[in-house]
DNA sequence: ACATTAAGTGATT
DNA sequence: AATCACTTAATGT
């Protein structure tokens, strides 16, 4: 196991960095479907993604959800940087999209970390400014595309991370990714399998190209 | 065969 | 684009 770590962590990381990766992580599985992080948990730890795909929500009050982004292989959860310093509760939801591996580290080393290893401040820094540039195309589809378009993006991002070509998913489920009804979702496939860029089964969406 | 859940559809706001 | 009300289709027991 540890040198599988030090594989996985040899392109990116100093080899003392990664000594103490393997020294203080703890690894974890996580099942399709299982949180990672819920909306208001206390942020103790942070997290390399070894293997599989998390998705990222937004989560209000009255319980609308929305997905901002999806995490793979080598991400790390940037919303947990801002909140690591100070203690303060998730503001996002994180769950596993498929059965994954992760492993954790105690907050703790943060500050540590930063200041000893270059290699960190890097990775720490890349992965802010790809998660805000992320979270500003969230934003944009957002607040200017319409649902076709959303369910497009939805669609491709999902395509794209979960490295397949069919979903197996309902439309109740995409509908809640999404924070939209059924009926609209069901609608807008129908209308994608018509021009030709998906099939329709229960419980699954062949894409075709999106 | 029957119940349950997913998906499709017209009409209305 | 959301909601209602209803139908049809697929799947599990």
């Amino acid at each position: 196991m540890k040198d599988k770590l030090k594989d996985f962590f040899a392109h990116q990381f100093e080899s003392k960095l990664i000594d103490e990766i393997v020294k203080v992580g703890k690894v974890k599985f996580y099942r399709e479907g299982e949180h990672l992080m819920s909306v208001g948990d206390k942020i103790s730890f942070f997290p390399f993604l070894l293997r599989g795909v998390f998705k990222v929500l937004s989560e209000d009050d009255a319980g609308n959800e929305v997905v901002l982004y999806f995490l793979e292989r080598g991400d790390t959860c940037a919303c947990v940087f801002i909140n690591s310093l100070s203690e303060v509760k998730s503001c996002i939801r994180v769950v596993a999209e498929t059965d994954s591996e992760v492993i954790l580290i105690d907050v703790d080393h943060f500050d540590e970390w930063m200041v000893k290893y270059k290699s960190f401040r890097h990775y720490v820094l890349e992965s802010y400014n790809l998660r805000l540039k992320e979270m500003i195309e969230a934003i944009d589809t957002l607040a200017f595309k319409k649902m076709d378009q959303r369910l497009l993006k939805y669609l491709h991002d999902k395509v794209q991370v979960l490295r397949v070509t069919t979903l197996n998913t309902t439309h109740q489920d995409i509908a809640y990714d999404l924070n939209t009804s059924r009926v609209v979702v069901s609608r807008l496939l129908k209308q994608l399998e018509n021009e030709g860029k998906i099939k329709l089964k229960r419980n699954r969406i062949e894409i075709f190209d999106i």
